[in-house]
DNA sequence: CTAGACCTCGGACTAAAGTCAGAGGATGGC
DNA sequence: GCCATCCTCTGACTTTAGTCCGAGGTCTAG
């Protein structure tokens, strides 16, 4: 229960200080939603329809919200060359100075909070701040179980086997190592999980099925901007659930001596090493965990 | 930069997932400024001045916020006995309910957030939460050099007194320490000041003329509640610089055997303990301090 | 007893935020 | 080529939020 005070009280303290802040320095006689707007466009522009993901704004209240900056000539909101039904916002020059401005407030807040700080209390702050970002993420990460055949998760598997490929000294071809189709991926022989932040795809795994009641996981990937995050570590518990659900009591993996990171994950998280127990050509490792029944 | 970049980041985590739960978790079909009425007037009640002062709201507002509660029977108005021109606001019975019901999401929300973390990432994340929101409330903290009669000086000069009564073995009487009358403690001969965390004064610290280029420290004190943040600190260097502006070269001061962590903050500080140069009662160590000119 | 200060209240607004429904252009699959 | 679907836009609203200001009750100092 001290945690769960400690939550409330630091949501508390932060929403009040940083949300002050938010209204006073983004506040340029402009409407808060226009500013953010500006914000979120940024330098490079976005599609309408992710802006309106993003914020989670009425498509009605957003087009709204762009004609006005339009007006301002902040803003222009041109169609997609290949697909004429989508628009890209982008800002003018007028509209990135506007931006300019807000990231110096911005800015100009974070050396408020920190100039009346010492050297090591800056230090202890910073390094909180970091921490309590990275776990609010973690935890934030939602785990979803679409079908393997699906875009994010099609989409997932190729950031896998490209990151394989560069890592590998002799290079990676899904082709070549073990099986594991899509047919083999889906219930009730297997499953394939998708980790979001924010709606984003983050990491993925599967499990297929190795033999009776023995769980193979395979596709464990994690994408860089979510590494160290302990999202590696949610995916592998979230599997070892679901393999115990389709009732398997043991689960094994093979990997390679190029993933020390992972090889790390498992033993951390109850996983041995065993002897080879197939000849997949990228494996040096393999593990298996015996799962607690529930 | 590497550290605005940090605050800039946090921020932006933050109030995107810990806002969007205020918004969630609030809603009752009920204006957000209701709900934060309700959270703010608590179990016990308050006086309205007070809650406009802490919400930081029109008077007009407020006061028909409060009609519509009223409405609602969620609340009842009324004038307090001694002062019949203030009035305090009361949870009904239902409106109290209304409370647990917004405490109980507010605890959900904790229990979603810890949720998916495992036990040392909770431990983690708890930590740093309590790191950044005294780190916060540090850096929030602001000093003020308002007369030392004024009725915000006053009380803070009671609360140093009788927390000294309570500490000292031979108890405090302010008549029999060393002076420091209102007369001292203003320029060009001394100062006073005051530091508020959100408008409450939670310390106090004082500068008086001990002799030629030399000044002495006086009622340093820091609230309970605000104690363990690094505001001795602040309130320290506060008083160098200001001891420096009036032309002082070296501040000295006087403390008691009972207040071991004052002694350590001056320690930590660059003073050092030195002969005792007064025969203040309560005195039992005397520390000085050659300030840098700017 | 009176003047001035304090506190709260209600009226009259304005601006911002957000919702809903439907029009209409663009695309892709058949 | 046709139809269902996708994406954006506009118009017509409602609800919240917030501001300004003067009225009027209450208290305190002189």
């Amino acid at each position: 229960m001290a945690a769960i005070r400690t939550v409330r009280s630091f949501n508390r303290a932060v929403t009040q200080r940083i949300g002050l802040f938010t209204d006073r320095f983004l506040d340029r006689d402009r409407p808060l939603a226009e500013a953010r707007l500006i914000f979120e466009i940024g330098s490079d522009g976005v599609d309408v329809r992710e802006l309106r993901a993003r914020l989670d704004l009425d498509s009605g209240y957003l087009s709204r919200l762009l004609r006005s900056l339009e007006r301002q000539g902040l803003v222009e909101v041109v169609p997609l060359a290949q697909d004429r039904r989508i628009r890209r916002v982008r800002l003018t020059p007028g509209g990135d100075r506007e931006r300019q401005e807000l990231d110096r407030r911005s800015d100009e807040f974070a050396r408020i909070l920190l100039d009346p700080l010492a050297e090591d209390e800056r230090r202890r702050i910073l390094d909180a701040m970091r921490e309590v970002e990275r776990l609010l993420s973690l935890s934030a990460a939602v785990i979803e179980w679409p079908d393997p055949t699906s875009a994010d998760g099609r989409w997932c598997v190729e950031q896998y086997c490209s990151e394989l490929a560069e890592r590998f000294e002799m290079g990676f071809d899904l082709g070549r190592s073990i099986s594991a189709d899509v047919e083999e991926l889906r219930p009730p022989r297997g499953a394939f999980l998708v980790a979001r932040l924010d709606g984003r795809p983050i990491g993925c795994g599967a499990l297929k099925t190795a033999g009776p009641q023995v769980g193979s996981i395979k596709r464990m990937w994690v994408a860089r901007s979510a590494r160290g995050f302990g999202l590696g570590r949610r995916i592998l518990a979230a599997l070892e659930m679901r393999a115990t659900d389709l009732g398997f009591s043991r689960v094994c993996l093979e990997t390679n001596r190029f993933l020390g990171e992972a090889q790390k994950l498992y033993r951390r998280n109850g996983f041995t090493e065993v002897a080879a127990f197939n000849d997949d050509p990228y494996a040096d490792h393999w593990f298996e965990k015996t799962l607690r029944q529930k």
